[in-house]
DNA sequence: TAATTTGGTGAACAGTGTTCACTTTCTGAA
DNA sequence: TTCAGAAAGTGAACACTGTTCACCAAATTA
């Protein structure tokens, strides 16, 4: 058995490589309602039973989904947090990419916090190793740097848990992107006729998050000014 | 016809209740997965089919899980926020209310932002006037009162729109409780030993939040300290 | 070339939400 | 009180779903 790919190693890869590209691409515009396993082997020209040579369930395929979704958040992120630009304007930059990455593909995110049933995805007993070599835990190492780098710069307040502040700012870039996904009009939804854009509210939330990390003298008004 | 309720309404409401009780008792311990109509039709002795004389399809059923839910999510905020206290323990009260009460029916919580695929819920084309009247607009606005209310007392910053300032402060609340019906381990999550508990993390995050919305010269230290 | 693993298939199982023709029960008016 | 009509309830069926399993053919290995 050599370590080089052969034949049939490549074959299968492919086939693979089929199945999570049309799984993809109706996860995207359907979410996990239009995919169904037979639609997909449909789609393939393969039977239904084939595909579970490739994956063992479902949700197998669907996690592998989220994975590469994931894996496109994190590496975002972090190529911001190590951009060369203010730290002020990377610190927000996290913020409001994380969200609009998620808005790009609403049902990926959706899905990652939600099982097939829709039900809280429980994971329960996990302990920190565990947690910090997933996607999300690295994603969350990057949050934690930043922090602590505007503590260090003297912007942010350094009485703070970075690691709590860090778990607070994920929640609000959660909260939003997840509101957001689901009410895409939830920018615009105000009394008054004066519209407000999607990437207009989101850089308000990004900069209300950082207000509350500050060092007390050093909160701002925000730079904020509706565009478009 | 009389306005009363003839012997015959009454019956058909006994029958919903006990469809809608046996639904609750189902969803709250094991979502939308373990809900089916077969399974609530053997647990309250009728045929599957007699539940759609009472409701047009599941969605509509849960749907009513949802709402009065969201009925109860809505009161217990509204009386937070008229309570007789201090404005900034009110203000955080409102948030930490939202998340303990979402975290107490995880799958509603969760079900109320995701349909039965766990698809996003696409609320297009709601406008202002529809939204303030479902349970979601009247909660925000509350939000949108308490931001006010600490404008005028000179806590919050008076530049802060407090439209856009609730809907903030919504996504940030969202934002946690979200992340801790998934993960309820979520606060405990830290490379260190010491722990910190769901209601710990839960005030800290109301906390930050708070001094997002503080008035520059108004931003004070969090008089966070883990207890137990 | 023979043996064996791998890839692929169709049929079936146990579910699901939902519909529909049908019967039974109840109700409101003559 | 009788009787038409509505309401409540039923069982069988439809069109799905994810998943399994015996079976077959082709490719790989010995």
């Amino acid at each position: 058995m050599s370590l080089e790919a052969t034949p049939a190693e490549r074959r299968r890869l492919k086939v693979r490589g089929a199945i999570i590209e049309a799984a993809e691409r109706v996860f995207a515009t359907e979410g996990e309602a239009g995919l169904s396993i037979r639609r997909l082997a449909e789609e393939i020209d393969y039977s239904p039973s084939a595909i579970y040579k490739y994956f063992g369930s479902k949700e197998e395929l669907i996690d592998e989904l989220k994975e590469v979704f994931f894996e496109r958040l994190l590496s975002r992120v972090g190529k911001i947090s190590c951009a060369d630009a203010p730290f002020s304007q990377r610190g927000r930059a996290c913020v409001t990419t994380y969200i609009v990455t998620a808005m790009e593909r609403p049902h990926h995110y959706a899905a990652a916090f939600s099982n097939a049933q829709g039900a809280p995805v429980q994971v329960q007993s996990e302990d920190w190793a565990a947690f910090a070599k997933t996607n999300k835990g690295r994603a969350f190492g990057v949050l934690v740097n930043m922090v602590r780098e505007g503590q260090s710069l003297g912007v942010f307040d350094p009485e703070l848990d970075p690691y709590l502040s860090a778990k607070s700012v994920w929640a609000a870039s959660h909260g939003l992107a997840q509101l957001m996904t689901h009410m895409p009009n939830f920018p615009a939804l105000l009394p008054t006729d004066e519209p407000v854009s999607a990437s207009a509210f989101i850089a308000f939330h990004a900069d209300l998050v950082f207000r509350g990390l500050q060092s007390p003298g050093e909160v701002r008004h925000p730079d904020f000014t509706p565009e478009d």
